[in-house]
DNA sequence: ATGAAAGCGCTAACAA
DNA sequence: TTGTTAGCGCTTTCAT
């Protein structure tokens, strides 16, 4: 006998459609319809007996067939390079909450930073992107041409985005003004001898100012117009090269400073996982943070609360990021037909001053 | 004038479908779904005709109205906890890739622990199931009721799923085994005192056996095993009580030693994001890994290798657990008629000896 | 407030 | 090898 309820529902392997409900409901499969979107216009008592009734079947409902012929998924999708990075993970947790807070769905890939990859998630794989109503992208190494090409066709949100010309809007981390606090509180802390940790070599002011390639440039401005505000010269000799933003990388930069003889009181690092890394390659060489050198990051993922020591770095807000990428992005959903003028804009930050960064007492 | 290629696209709002293509290279939309499907049957001049009209179009498809029509979508679905915790954030990165080096699409979802959100991932966004073949599922505090009932009606994979019955499969981590390794390891490295830091309070062997939260008890019955086969008691006084196993709340529980003076020499955590807390909470108090105590995580999880001290943990095989998760997966989603009988299958580790189980020399 | 008809874009099955 | 037909389950539109 049925007692009604979810464990009634039979593992008949055909599957329970509106049509069923609306039979078992007794009314319209287009009423039914209604009643489970909560739209007006379906009295109470009727749209009572329809939720019974598809809570009986243990109706599902069929997003493929919604959207093939609304047009709409309900599904926001993000893609990011990696999953394993704290910045990114960070960013996913925050920014798919606020997706969920604003009604839709929040779906995530990964494109693994390779072009081909992009290319595959959307081209080979060419159905996928008919599955979201709109995209918020931060891939970094991606082919941008075939971004901007998506983005042309379907509401798209950028994440970092530097290019020279504004072809889709973005948002951004705070990466000149973030990066000239950062050394400022270094030299605030007493530091005489910066050094840079970065993937980009050494600019001048002039080939910074058409240098494009990610969040680099800007990065380099900021940290170049600290040491100018405060009579520092700012040489070839403050930059220290990483082949990549990886812990990895960092530990190798690290032995090679300490293979060197370390030569600065401060390193200012482009995010938190290099810093974490470089902490970490000081470390094995008998160099303490914050006694010897004192180790700024940038990001302010969650780790870096947690490490020994505990990292000084620039948290940018991911919280206002994922509020005005998730905004933006229902805005261009939600009204399609308005021409949006692409635009980009930089969020906010926190310096948190923690233990790399600490005056021994 | 025309170039060919991507850049001819207009962005005219329009919809490129089948039949356009179709229409464009003079065949019908079938040998169109075909060749770009790159199934046999279509002669290879052909294709090729097809393929160039669909580049000059701009064809992108539409996954709704495939899904709608052959029932497959070609996505599995991986529904996690949280994004920015490194167990999970590995996991994911793992998995995607062993997704889509089989073919698939993997899409990723959260249920923040929530029953009542993974209810509403199920229920109120009741339509975003329909959207993936199958799906691999990470959610510890979830309802597992609704995963069951869920797992009968289409193809499911669960993760360290520790139910007395076996209703759904699942890949389980080596809780037991690599739990006794943990604490053997500590043995080995001269330890004498050694406390467990969980969740779960301390429990004999029979409430044990009945006991069936989670990964806690096979975890605590490993720990027991290796205190036991060395000749050690194992008391209540060996269990450190924590509330989660965040990296807050480990830094609360190592708060909690040192203020009651610090009683053990050892101490092996459930996880390594409680491992970290625990030696960052130490630190606090001057008390020093692995010196005046050593510490072992679980999981193997990324930063693990860049904290000070490096973390000694069990380093779970998390590829073997992808390629069973997703190739079990697979078998369902292809075999549908096939009555598959649950299966649990535990996937191996590797003892980490690292820094914070280091004897100093 | 409710219902009937049409069709979204695709593919399985079958026909030529 | 290629083409035709039918219809997946839903929602829009237009009746009633």
């Amino acid at each position: 006998m049925s007692t009604g309820g979810i464990m009634d529902i039979e593992a008949t392997g055909r599957t329970v459609t509106l049509k069923d409900v609306a039979q078992e409901a007794g009314v319209a499969t287009m009423t039914v319809s209604k009643a489970l979107r909560n739209q007006p216009g379906v009295k109470t008592s009727t749209r009572n007996r329809i939720l019974a009734a598809a809570n009986k079947l243990g109706y599902r409902g069929n997003i493929s067939a919604s959207a093939l012929k609304s047009g709409k998924t309900g599904i926001i999708r993000v893609i990011v390079n990696e999953f394993d990075v704290p910045f990114y993970s960070k960013f996913l947790e925050i920014i798919t909450t606020e997706i969920s807070e604003k009604g839709y769905i929040p779906f995530v890939q990964k494109t693994h930073y390779s072009p081909i990859t992009l290319q595959e998630s959307l081209d080979n794989n060419f159905l996928a992107d008919s599955m979201s109503d709109g995209d918020i992208i931060h891939a970094s190494g991606s082919d941008f041409d075939q971004i901007r090409e998506m983005s042309r066709r379907r509401p798209t949100m950028l994440v970092d985005s530097c290019t020279p010309q504004l072809v889709t809007s973005s948002v951004n981390c705070p990466n000149e003004e973030g990066m000239r606090a950062s050394v400022q509180h270094l030299i605030d802390q007493g530091c005489t001898r910066i050094g840079l940790l970065s993937r980009l070599p050494f600019m001048t002011p002039t080939e910074l100012m058409n240098s494009h390639i990610g969040v680099a440039p800007p990065r380099m401005r900021g940290a170049r117009a600290a040491f100018l505000e405060n009579g520092m010269e700012f040489t070839a000799d403050n930059v220290i090269p990483i082949d990549g933003l990886g812990e990895e990388q960092a530990i190798e930069a690290a032995h090679r400073l300490a293979n060197e003889g370390l030569r600065f009181d401060g390193i200012a690092c482009m995010n938190d996982s290099s810093a974490i890394g470089l902490i970490r390659g000081l470390a094995d060489r008998g160099i303490s943070v914050p006694k010897d050198v004192k180790v700024m990051g940038f990001d302010g993922v969650r780790m870096g609360e947690f490490t020994v020591p505990s990292l000084s770095t620039i948290a940018v807000d991911m919280e206002q990021m994922a509020k005005l990428l998730v905004g933006q992005l229902i805005e261009q959903i939600e009204h399609p037909n308005e021409q949006i003028t692409p635009s980009r804009t930089t969020v906010g930050f926190n310096l948190r001053k923690r233990g790399s960064t600490a005056i021994a007492s």
